[in-house]
DNA sequence: TAACATTAGTTGCACATGCAACTAATGTTA
DNA sequence: TAACATTAGTTGCATGTGCAACTAATGTTA
C-alpha cells in the first residue's frame, strides 16, 4: 500500500538528508557544550559570536544575523543578560533601540567555545577532502539562495 | 579585536551552512503547510510519512526513526490523536506498548502534504545538477556516519 | 515466588521558536 | 501641531525539544 513514487523521490532528494544532518550536529553540539561545562545552548553561542564579530548590535539586526524572530532573540537575549553574558543599553538617538553588548564574562564564556567547536568540525569533517566540503557548501549556498531569492524570510 | 583565524575556519567550515540551510528549508516547509491550509507541523508531517510507510509501529520505534526522544514523539502524538489524524492501540502482547495507526483522515491528510513536499523540493533542487545533489547527499551521509559511529544517539 | 532490573510510555521542567497583539518612541503628513 | 503610520522591542500563546523522574508492565534471578 506504499507509494513507490514518493517514497524513492524522498530519499533521493537532499532535504531529509538535510534536517537530520542538521539535527545530528547540533545535538552533538549542545552534548559537547555540556560536557565542558559550558551553561550555553548553541543558540547563545551564536548569538556570541556575532557579537563577538561586532559588538553593540541592536536587537533587530541580531535577529536578522541569526534568522530569528526579534521576539525569539528577546527572549534569548533575556536569558544571557540574566547570566551576564551581555547587557542591553538604549540609544541616546533612538530610545526604542537597545544596543548589545558582550560582558566581560561573555566574552571569557565565548573563548572557551572555540575549543568545541573545533571538536565538532573536525568529527563533522573527518575522512571528507577539502573539495568534498567546498563543493557541498556551494549545493548549500544554492539552495539558499532558491528560497531568498523566492521571498524575503523573517 | 577579532580572530581573524577562527572566522575563517568557522566560514570555510560546512557546520553553519548547514545549520542555516535547513532552518531555512523547515521555515519554507512549514510556510507552505499552512499555505495548504493544513493543520500540520513539519514534524507531524514526518511522523505521518513514516506511519505510512508501515503502520502500526510502537512509540519506541517512532521516536528511534524521526529521531526523537520518546517524551517528544509522544506529545507530538498526542497533538495528532486529538487531531483524529492517528490512533493508539495498547498491545496485547505488551500491555506497555502502544501501537500506533493512521486514521483514515491522517491518510488523507498526509496525501495533501505531496504537492507541498514536490513543492519544496524543486524550488530547494532548483539549477541543481543531479550529480550535485547526489555529491551532497554523499557528504550529508558522511557527516552523520562520523557522529552515529562515535557514540549512539538518543 | 519474591526481589530486583529493565522497558514503554507519561509528565514536570527549562529551553527555543514564530505569530499576533501590544507599548513606546519616532517619522510623516495634512 | 495634530493625526496617522511605522518601527524596536516585549509578551501571551501554542508548538516542539531533551532530560530526569515517575508509573505500570514485563523479564530475570535468587
Amino acid at each position: 500500500m506504499k507509494s513507490k513514487e514518493l517514497t524513492v523521490d524522498f530519499e533521493k532528494s537532499i532535504g531529509p538528508w538535510l534536517g537530520k544532518t542538521s539535527k545530528m550536529v547540533d545535538y552533538h553540539l549542545q552534548e559537547e557544550l555540556q560536557r565542558h561545562g559550558l551553561d550555553l545552548s548553541k543558540e547563545q553561542m551564536i548569538v556570541l559570536k556575532k557579537l563577538h564579530e561586532e559588538d553593540g548590535l541592536n536587537q533587530n539586526e541580531l535577529a536578522f544575523l541569526t534568522f530569528r524572530d526579534k521576539s525569539s532573540l528577546a527572549r534569548l537575549l533575556s536569558k544571557m543578560e540574566k547570566k551576564e553574558y551581555i547587557s542591553r543599553k538604549q540609544s541616546k538617538e533612538d530610545k526604542r533601540v537597545n544596543e548589545v553588548f558582550l560582558t566581560d564574562e561573555g566574552k571569557k564564556i565565548f573563548q572557551k567555545t572555540r575549543p568545541v567547536i573545533k571538536h565538532i568540525m573536525n568529527t563533522m569533517e573527518k575522512n571528507l577532502s577539502n573539495e568534498e566540503i567546498h563543493q557541498a557548501i556551494r549545493v548549500l549556498r544554492k539552495i539558499q539562495f532558491n528560497f531568498t531569492s523566492k521571498t524575503t524570510v523573517l
